[in-house]
DNA sequence: TACACAGAAATTGTATACACTACTACCAGG
DNA sequence: CCTGGTAGTAGTGTATACAATTTCTGTGTA
């Protein structure tokens, strides 16, 4: 179909700036709206709206959507409209058992071929991570956790793996920020758990790894508030 | 930000029509010339170019390649191009890794709660596969194989997971078509590997199917000609 | 009142024009 | 010959206008 030529994967050493498209950042801006909840689960992402408040054509503003619905945050139908999703429990739970299982992967081979900079950087990560939480600053909390799981993935080798865990843990989040009370606990058990994980690799132990990242896992869906899914979606009374 | 009630989700009960949009058709065939390798790796997808050979702008083809990008057929460099991806060995190998993982757990998954209507289903899709493989219709055989694998991860009854194997299936399959050699071959094991999994479901041995699974993607794994990666690429002598 | 139907309104889907960026090729100066 | 700068060009990024589809609303009829 096309015949250029290839783009050369190595062609430029240097690390250009390029700059964030406006593209990027509707998408930012919703992405965190949707998180923040200040636009709420069923609610309608109508583009021209959007693309008015936001100050910029629908173009970008209509891309921004298809990544979300990419990322399972946004479900659209045809001509109808895009639509922030509303989970239910089931979906939820499936949803962690995804996300433990290519956690466990990523924890047994990260144990085989983890380097020291990995440790040092999941060792850092582990210290943030009790100073946000200190703070009760949960936007950066959730950073930062993001930061340490990513990295975990990251010391697997696998950039497939990577990847998963990334989109799995994008669509789990939103879950989490929906429904964890953590943050109204007195004491925060994940750094613990964290570094049980740390300490597994750097004993180059997978089998501990990997139960250590399962403990963790299920420490935190454990501690999520399902019951009170239902009650997340006041409008469900009306729709019946 | 937008205050549009919700969707009610299943406030229509017909199924309607929804006929294919412009950027449905168009990605269906760019992944097909992909797959086909009539737009080989590292190729660029120049917008304007196939909006004028497939007879539309370049809206439905920005948007389809979009989606190529998110099924990790295709990548963009900003303000640059499209390219389709030219896999290394190693990311072939670790997409399997993942994909191994991820197939397990949907066969442990599954022999929990497989219906007779599931195993039934398997059963129909493993003749067919077959009889396919009999006509050496390739398009066809990797359909039915798809499709065997996907009702795998469903009847896993894990949304999620079906998800994401749907995913790594996808992009593994790129690489299959690229380095497998099997059409080649005067019998096909993988209707008699495939039969050792609908086995163990029916057996509801957890166990015994995720260890059928792993047999089958190891022995599909070890039959590609990775050898064969690095002079897939002609282009790349004249890269150095 | 219940229902069918037509027209209007809202919103998405597509086309097109323009703006911006990155790369290329060429030319002058050392 | 090599280096640096400078138009020119190809191609993406964005804005805007228009078409198509769906849903809503009101009106007429049984």
């Amino acid at each position: 179909m096309t015949d250029q030529a290839d783009p050369g994967k190595g062609s430029s050493n240097v690390t250009r700036p390029f700059q964030a498209s406006s593209e990027d950042r509707v998408y930012a801006r919703l992405r965190s709206a949707i998180v923040k909840r200040y636009i709420g689960p069923g609610k309608q992402l109508v583009e021209e709206s959007l693309a008015r408040q936001l100050g910029v054509s629908r173009t970008p503003v209509r891309a921004a959507i298809r990544r979300l619905v990419y990322d399972g945050f946004v479900e659209v139908v045809p001509h109808r409209g895009a639509f922030v999703i509303r989970p239910t429990r089931r979906e939820i739970e499936d949803a962690f058992a995804v996300r433990i299982g290519l956690e466990r992967m990523a924890a047994r081979l990260a144990a085989g071929c983890v380097s020291p900079e990995d440790l040092a950087c999941l060792d850092e990560l582990i210290e943030e991570e009790a100073v946000t939480f200190g703070y009760r600053n949960v936007e950066a909390y959730y950073r930062v956790n993001d930061a340490f799981h990513l990295k975990l993935a990251e010391a697997s080798g696998n950039r497939t793996l990577r990847k998963f865990v990334a989109d799995v843990l994008a669509r789990v989040n939103i879950y989490l920020i929906l429904f964890d009370p953590f943050m109204r606990l007195e004491v925060n058990p994940s750094p613990e758990q964290h570094r049980d994980i740390v300490n597994a690799l750097r004993r180059r132990d997978p089998a501990g790894a990997e139960e250590a990242v399962r403990r963790h896992l299920e420490n935190t869906l454990a501690g999520l508030e399902l019951d009170k899914v239902a009650e997340q979606y006041p409008d469900d009374y009306l729709a019946v």
